[in-house]
DNA sequence: TTACGATATGGAGACATTCTCCACTTAGCA
DNA sequence: TGCTAAGTGGAGAATGTCTCCATATCGTAA
């Protein structure tokens, strides 16, 4: 939780920038403005960006629980779902959560990089589904962790208008899951 | 080609900013300066804002004979080709033509709704491939127009920082279209 | 040809946002 | 208690968007 070797006055200011940034992501999408955050974090503009660098790192340091989440869910979950269902439930859930925020979606391929443990955890955890369930024969050679992190993208930005954003991504997931073709 | 019921000197403008936009465009990506664009073409910035509102306008107007090329080459590939292979080559031309500048593939969805020739003769296209494929009963009938939007913008976005772009275009194609099931 | 209204123009400048820099403050240790 | 490394705020430079309007030019009707 806490950033390792941070004097504690500084990670007070890293807490509140963090709440600060939730808040306004959560009213107004992950556009707003930077300045805006420091201000309403009491924080000057400086520290916020000596301590998150850019936008994407924000990001991903927000997201980071919600990321975490999902990973142990899924975790959690690998004992009584079939490889094939663990990995639709995952990609449902990866999805959900990168539309939490407006806007988020459309850089969520440049915030999974950071190295936050929500962003390791769910990079780990996509791999270790997509390996059973090439392994269980029901997922493609081919397909690749990018690949989900694309197609997770695609579904979240689709849905970031909706009003009902869950079933739709059911309805996505399966759609690019099982292909757009009858069968 | 020409914009109807402008001056001769305004259209004259008009093509200059077209062709300075294409230019940056592709040198530098979507995000180029606009007034950087109106200085390239020796016009005020007052001119561009007036023939072109926002970014997204000038996007749809300088991708107007990509998209309308896109829709034509769908249209003659029509008698030889069945309607899935019809939709999948189709989808491949779109993407990639999404992301000849870079990060234009982030307003896709925006730019299409613009009621350019090109726009009008893509969106056309799209949905009567749909239609066609959904009636030889090769395509799902829950698939619509926004679905391939949001699959193309994704494909374009992932694709853009690759140095091959075609092949991932070809594989994310299938990917989304076939599932990431095995069969 | 002229003259006149409609159209079109440029670019200064108001405003917003990002991001840096550094004189000053503070925490934490010896 | 005093020292130093760590941290801070916020002014302001750099960049970009977009508007406004005094001025210029086009095209036409007489």
């Amino acid at each position: 939780m806490g950033e390792a070797g941070l004097r504690a006055d500084a990670e007070r200011n890293r807490q509140r920038i963090l709440a600060a940034a939730e808040e306004l992501f959560l009213e107004r999408g992950a556009s707003v403005s930077l300045d805006e955050v420091a201000k309403r974090a009491k924080v000057g503009a400086g520290t916020l960006y000596r301590r998150f660098p850019t936008r994407e790192a924000l990001l991903a340091a927000t997201s980071n629980e919600r990321f975490m989440s999902v990973a142990e869910a899924s975790r959690g979950r690998d004992a009584d779902h079939e490889p094939d269902d663990a990995l639709r439930r995952f990609l449902e859930a990866f999805a959900l959560n990168a539309s939490v925020y407006r806007s988020l979606a459309a850089s969520l391929g440049t915030v999974i990089q950071h190295r936050t443990p929500g962003c390791n955890a769910i990079t780990e955890e996509g791999h270790r589904l997509l390996r059973r369930a090439k392994e269980a024969g029901v997922l493609r050679q081919d397909a690749s962790f990018d690949d989900i992190v694309c197609v997770v993208s695609a579904i979240s930005i689709a849905v970031e208008k909706e009003s009902a954003p869950v079933p739709r991504v059911a309805h996505l997931v399966d759609l690019l899951f099982n292909g757009m073709r009858e069968r």
